[in-house]
DNA sequence: AACCCATGCAACCGCGGTGGA
DNA sequence: TTCCACCGCGGTTGCATGGGT
């Protein structure tokens, strides 16, 4: 972590310029920033620097609030199931972590690209050495599409993808305080009870854990849902997420049976058996049909 | 206690894309 | 068409921290 700046507060002017701070946001500027986002709400990043009244550039501006300030954010570990769906996706898509964030929700793409360079990679890396498994590399270039680390996750993919609703800060009966969580990015001592907060932490996937049956998942297996359980599904998802373009992504499917294969757009490329690989197929068509996760509910545009 | 080293992660940098003047 | 400002992305850096010696 980098000190902050002493000459922090300070406004600094040469040959009439604002000289812009960089360096560690202190929680000053950080209550800034979000006071201003939450009222004023979007616009020309080096607008929204100079109206909040901060001494920083609007490139620092954005991604202090995208990886950090935005109340959408899911901070803490990551859970088995996005680390699968990670290593699966990176797989598909290779070093693109904007993608790869996009369909982690709550996550940002510097946080998944730094838990990939510091966790992952290595992880994967000792596999492959105590294992002559084809699927660990640490190559930004998208891998083979057929891999072992797939069928291992891929229930854990799915539940992912059922529990990202929960995944909103802002939650039905529970309203999500943007300016608690502020408080509590200073106060280490409570961070706990704010990260669980309203679906966050221990709950975002422990919701709705269970609800796919296992015995009929395979690469090739439907992820079926009896009507009950998918009604009770959909219903809690409908609830807790107040987020209508969840249904029209990933659940509303009247069938109530879908295949891994359609939900990421590979039944007619890997599941055949091929070992397709990045730029071989096309990239664009299997990403419009990997399903969007829900749009969260406080969304930068 | 002091030092070294590995690790995690926030933030910066540079580049390419895009849109408006 | 060119220029410029802005945005978004991926790669990289550098600091704090914790563990080992």
């Amino acid at each position: 972590m980098r000190k902050p700046d002493p000459n922090m507060g300070k406004v600094r002017v040469n040959n009439n310029k604002i000289k812009l701070r960089k360096g560690l946001w202190s929680p000053e500027e950080d209550e800034k920033l979000m006071k201003y986002m939450l009222t004023s709400g979007q616009g020309c990043w080096s607008n929204i620097a100079r109206n909040a009244g901060l001494q920083r550039c609007g490139k620092s501006c954005r991604l202090r609030w995208i990886n950090y300030l935005r109340p959408d954010l899911k901070r803490g570990a990551f859970s088995p199931q996005e680390e699968g769906l990670i290593i699966h996706l990176h797989s598909i898509l290779g070093n693109r972590w904007s993608q790869i964030a996009a369909r982690l929700p709550g996550r940002t793409d510097n946080e998944i690209k730094n838990f990939w360079n510091s966790t992952l990679k290595k992880r994967l890396k000792n596999n492959t050495s105590t294992s002559s498994s084809p699927n660990n590399s640490d190559s930004s270039e998208p891998r083979d599409v057929v891999g072992g680390i797939f069928p291992v996750y891929e229930h854990d993919i799915m539940t992912l993808c059922m529990n990202s609703s929960s995944s909103s800060m802002v939650t039905a009966g529970n309203q999500f305080d943007p300016f608690h969580l502020l408080n509590n990015r200073y106060n280490m001592t409570d961070a706990p009870a704010c990260l669980t907060q309203g679906g966050m932490g221990d709950t975002f996937y422990g919701d709705y854990y269970g609800i796919l049956e296992p015995g009929k998942i395979g690469l090739e297996g439907d992820f079926s849902l009896s009507p009950l359980e998918s009604n009770a599904a959909h219903n809690s998802i409908d609830m807790k997420s107040n987020n209508n373009h969840y249904n029209n992504t990933c659940f509303n499917n009247t069938d109530q049976s879908f295949k891994v294969a359609d939900m990421f757009g590979l039944e007619n490329h890997h599941l055949q058996g091929e070992n397709l690989r990045m730029g071989e197929w096309d990239l664009e068509r299997l990403m419009d049909n990997i399903p969007s996760f829900p749009l969260l509910d406080f969304q930068v545009e």
